[in-house]
DNA sequence: GCCAAGACTTGGAAAAATTTTC
DNA sequence: GAAAATTTTTCCAAGTCTTGGC
């Protein structure tokens, strides 16, 4: 796509067609039975409906969160009072057992999981029909594909943090619940048969198709064109030229700012504080919530208890900002901004809003005030994307495509950690992490002997290539080179018996002989004497060749494991899909000769396809 | 100028798909 | 070739910011 064309490209449409929205598909009852006080309890689908969501949530945090189950079990018994007779037993959530309804989901997603791949094929197929007419919508002529178009099911709502209302029910959308907003000369879609749509709007000035609330929190969800559509790209577009515009004016603001520390007015002085905050830290604008919300703050709304200072200059911020993840960070700042921030603070009590001059709406007033269209988000893409170029100039010139790779994901991960994109340590990394290192040890014990079957002169041969081939190694004393021989041997042993078994089992699917019976002993045996000496069998000529490649892979094996250790909290994909100008990496894959698809895969290729034709030195 | 509503972007978790490993 | 690990996609909650009504 050509990016004049969609810097000019207009907002709205003059035709709009689509089939509108898609539903969920309505219940069906297992008729699986929950026991309460030890007994099984026949239930109304309606209610049988509410406590499969529950079920599904049962071994998840949810299912332990008070406010969750207490909410949850309020709008459950209401279904109950409205669908069951009163002879229905249920009145205290913890007399409920809602381990049979869990049980069988367990039993649907096995199912799901040994289904042949015929069936796995038919159910593609199936899938793929209906993206073909409900994914796609046609905007003056263009046909591009839609977000989500699916109306939300029903469930319980999955507030974050301490949400208030967290575990309540949210009720099934009806097409009466709908908005549809379409060309006033195109057909407009069927509902459901027996239904009838809420309203038919032809609005142009807006993207979406469909329109509901969320019974919950009241407020709109939408239907809207996917990324990958030309109206998407275009916003996305001059998203980033908005940013880059700053470069313009950034000096001019920062000399602003900093000369309104010293102001004699309140809010001047709140202001030019709570922009040095933006501006350095690139923490979010931070509106005010409601009391029906999660307490989570942003750079407007901190209060005195998150912010602590410690003479003669360093800031303490410890917050919860959006989806309640923890913000901890401690900067150095200059006098005059520790100075303007004591005082500030004086008469501040735990619980006072710092900032209580100042609200986004004025802050980006003024903001706007001093370059056309600039707010407090802006300088969060406009530092994502600076920080990451100026990172990508670490790249090795004359590295490894792994190296220079290694260059790209450390200037992604440098972006992810200023903007806070946390994610939650994989349930196994530790694990992973164990094993992942077990491997590296076992490389290192069979390099240990190959060092020792090798005579002194080929060592200093290979020492020209390998530096530090000649030092010993402070992590394989005698100890732990016999926790590696065993594991060798465990390893070794597991593998043969695995393979055994496997064999066995083909040989009676197929009504063949199996093989005879393991002589684990006799194994164990042979397994052990490898294990002992590992390099016994090679080739003594290869020896030298063998180590110098060992060596290679162990330190490029222990660089990942640094790699993956360093990453396991940090999340990537958020500044990659939204911060970080696309261009920047696609002017680096042109200088460093990498293929786009190493950094971007098939969702972001086609999300960013408007990026794709700048030169190698494009800046941003 | 304020406030609430509306529209659009950003966000992490979970599910699903794919790749790697044993 | 199954299981495990990793990556990608989906899901929908939770932000930001603009708009419109008074």
């Amino acid at each position: 796509m050509d990016l004049d064309a969609l810097t000019n490209a207009k907002r709205g449409w003059t035709t709009l067609e689509h089939n509108g929205p898609m539903f969920p598909p309505l219940y069906e009852p297992h008729g699986v039975q929950m026991r309460y006080n030890g007994q099984p309890v026949a239930l109304s689908p309606a209610s049988e409906e509410v406590a499969t969501f529950f079920a599904g949530v049962l071994d998840a945090e949810q299912g332990s969160n008070p406010v969750f189950c207490k909410n949850f079990f309020t709008d459950f018994l209401a279904v109950i009072r409205a669908n069951d007779p009163p002879s229905c037993p249920i009145r205290s959530f913890e007399l409920c057992d809602f381990r049979p309804i869990r049980n069988h989901l367990d039993r649907l997603q096995e199912q799901k999981k040994a289904a042949t791949p015929e069936e796995k094929l038919a159910k593609k197929a199936e899938r793929a029909a209906l993206v073909e007419k409900y994914g796609y919508a046609v905007w003056d002529g263009r046909r591009e594909k839609l977000g989500a178009f699916m109306i939300e099911p029903p469930g319980l709502f999955r507030g974050r943090g301490q949400h208030p209302r967290t575990g309540t029910l949210k009720r099934r959308i009806q097409p009466e619940d709908v908005t549809i907003n379409i060309g006033p000369t195109a057909a407009v879609p069927e509902p459901p048969p027996g239904h009838r749509w809420g309203q038919i709007v032809h609005d142009p000035s807006t993207s979406w198709i469909a329109t509901w609330r969320n019974p919950i929190t009241g407020t709109p969800k939408y239907v809207y064109p996917g990324a990958a559509s030309a109206m998407k790209a275009s916003s996305d577009m001059m998203k980033f030229e908005k940013a880059r515009q700053l470069h313009q004016y950034i000096d001019q603001i920062r000399k602003g700012y900093l000369a309104d520390l010293t102001s004699s007015e309140t809010l001047k002085v709140q202001r030019a504080i709570a922009l040095y905050f933006i501006d350095r830290l690139s923490i979010r604008a931070g509106n005010e919530k409601g009391d029906d919300q999660a307490d989570t703050v942003g750079c407007c709304s901190l209060r005195r208890e998150h912010v602590q200072l410690e003479a003669p200059a360093t800031i303490h911020f410890d917050f919860l900002g959006k989806d309640s993840i923890r913000y901890v960070n401690s900067i150095e700042v200059t006098r005059p901004v520790f100075s303007a921030l004591t005082k500030l603070l004086k008469k501040k009590k735990p619980g006072d809003m710092i900032f209580d001059s100042l609200s986004t709406t004025r802050l980006n007033n003024h903001l706007s005030a001093l370059m056309p269209g600039l707010t407090a988000k802006v300088f969060r893409t406009y530092n994502a994307s600076t920080t990451f170029q100026s990172e990508l100039e670490k790249t090795p010139v004359n590295g490894s495509d792994p190296e220079k790779m290694l260059a790209y994901n450390r200037a992604n991960r440098h972006v992810a950690i200023l903007c806070n994109h946390q994610r939650a340590v994989s349930k196994n990394h530790g694990q992973s992490m164990a094993a992942a290192r077990d491997k590296v040890q076992l490389m290192k014990y069979t390099r240990y002997h190959m060092r020792k079957a090798l005579p002194t002169a080929a060592l200093a041969s290979v020492a020209q290539h390998v530096p530090d081939i000649r030092e010993p190694e402070t992590d394989m004393d005698a100890d732990e080179r016999q926790r590696c021989m065993q594991l060798m041997i465990e390893q070794h042993m597991k593998k043969c018996v695995d393979k055994h078994r496997r064999q066995t089992e083909r040989a009676k699917q197929k009504g063949e002989t199996p093989p005879p019976p393991l002589d684990q002993a006799e194994i164990e045996r042979e397994v052990a004497q490898l294990a002992a000496s590992p390099v016994s069998t090679m080739d003594p000529s290869k020896l030298e060749v063998a180590l110098m490649k060992l060596s290679q892979k162990i330190s490029a094996a222990q660089a990942a494991l640094v790699d993956r250790d360093e990453g396991k909290e940090v999340s990537l994909t958020t500044s990659k899909l939204n911060y970080i100008d696309p261009r920047i990496s696609v002017a680096w894959c042109k200088a460093h000769t990498i293929p786009i698809a190493k950094v971007f895969n098939a969702q972001l290729t086609t999300k960013f396809d408007w990026a794709m034709s700048v030169d190698d030195d494009w800046r941003f």
